[in-house]
DNA sequence: CGTACAATTGAGAATCCTCAAGAGCAGTGG
DNA sequence: CCACTGCTCTTGAGGATTCTCAATTGTACG
């Protein structure tokens, strides 16, 4: 097969390296990174990376476009574990079998870098600071863990919605996009799935948003018009949880 | 200070070795494990073995006793992130940047080993087992908070409470313990912040259960009486998650 | 034995879900 | 160019679950 002559994109001229594993290492040590990454194709949208149950050779870090992690569990059900933007790790909860646990599923065409774990931990063990970024890494999955289980478990329909939006603000922001202006990659459906609500909740609650001035929504075109509001919407002081009371 | 002549647990001779940071390691490999560890004195009920916002020297392992940890949000909105029990390793979630992001909160008279960090790295540097064995301890941490988004997001008061008794059930059981009869180490209180519920709630479903004569309860002490049946509550089959339908 | 705290139980209220219908938009074909 | 189909999303009404508030019971400890 041809190769097209695309400009090859890899680690030392990523403009996602300070996001991604090579942060914080040695110019050379990044070369040496970027000679253990697999270039994938790119995914249509709906494609599958990797499936629940399979082994996991690689983990993968995202170039472009945005994904789906859901878990399937033995009735059926999904729950949407998250969603991953450019310069972020995909597998990591693979880690402790060798099996992932979650789906992997493209919401826009995208690319990816694999890198296979074998080369990883070889490199780990020669590069001290590639290990700590891993385990940064590690630790940045856990706590934005943590914070799900946090909007999950007490926060109301309204605050679950507002919170999300801040949340992709913040990472669109860290990427160097708009933290105002942005289109939602994913469905209502995948929103609700992944907040603990219902689809019908999801849409009121951005009408109610809307209603409010607060953001202005056009189909999967979301705009803050008031980032300030949309925070304190996040952070009530519901007085019967306060410590010590 | 005088010491008084406990029989000194170290990683060699410690119980809970299979299920800690030794498992799958050589024999000298261990005694250098044990090298590192410091033995910290027990704790009392309710003391805090670290708090959030604190820096991270150490990692902790549960020798004995239990622990509570939870993240105490801006808000003053307390959320209790986990249970802990022997042999599971505490502050991973620290690792992102070097400082505790929850609070952790001794149950009961507790005894830990704890693990300095930088001592820990030079370590898995020399020990491939022992990077492999902190990667999937790392790993299961993740997939146990995929668990427990899981158990927050799609499920009734019933079925939370039913997973609770399981997990707890299961974990028990991996200790050597009897899966099927145990005390609950932490309040009613502890267990509705986790699970997203009230306290009243709590109480309600384990009275169900109980009438249901699935469980005995009294006071903090829990029996199950039938699993099967607790299986059961915990997978029902919702038609309308059911996937492509 | 009384106090303090934890847990249970009851009644009413609020939130979110369920079911159902309608609106908006993209793609297809006449 | 417009109707038709299919899909996603929105909107409405009623119902179920869980929360809130309040009172009571139970247990531990001085």
């Amino acid at each position: 097969m041809l190769e097209i002559n695309a400009p090859k994109i890899t680690c030392p001229n990523c403009k996602l390296s300070e996001l991604c594993l090579p942060y914080g290492l040695q110019k050379d040590e990044v070369a040496q990174l970027a000679n253990i990454v697999k270039n994938k194709r790119p995914l249509q949208t709906d494609e599958l990376l990797y499936s629940q149950g399979q082994a996991c050779q690689s983990l993968y870090a995202i170039k472009s476009g945005s994904f789906r992690s859901f878990i399937t569990t033995s009735e059926g059900v999904e729950q949407t574990m998250g969603f991953y933007l450019p310069g972020e790790l995909m597998g990591l909860d693979s880690l402790q079998h060798g099996r992932f646990t979650c789906t992997t599923q493209a919401l826009e065409t995208a690319s990816v870098c694999e890198l296979p774990i074998i080369h990883l931990n070889e490199l780990c063990a020669q590069i001290p600071s590639l290990q700590t970024q891993l385990m940064r890494i590690l630790g940045k999955e856990i706590s934005s863990d943590h914070d799900k289980i946090i909007l999950l478990g007490h926060r109301t329909a309204k605050e679950k919605m507002a919170t999300f939006l801040l949340m992709l603000s913040h990472r669109y922001n860290a990427l160097g996009f708009s933290s105002t202006t942005f289109n939602l990659s994913m469905s209502r459906q995948d929103i609700a799935n992944f907040l603990g609500l219902t689809i019908e909740t999801v849409s009121r609650q951005l009408a109610f948003l809307s209603k409010q001035g607060v953001i202005t929504v056009k189909q999967r075109g979301i705009q803050i018009n008031n980032l300030d509001l949309l925070n304190t919407i996040v952070n009530p002081c519901p007085i019967h949880y306060v410590v010590n009371e």
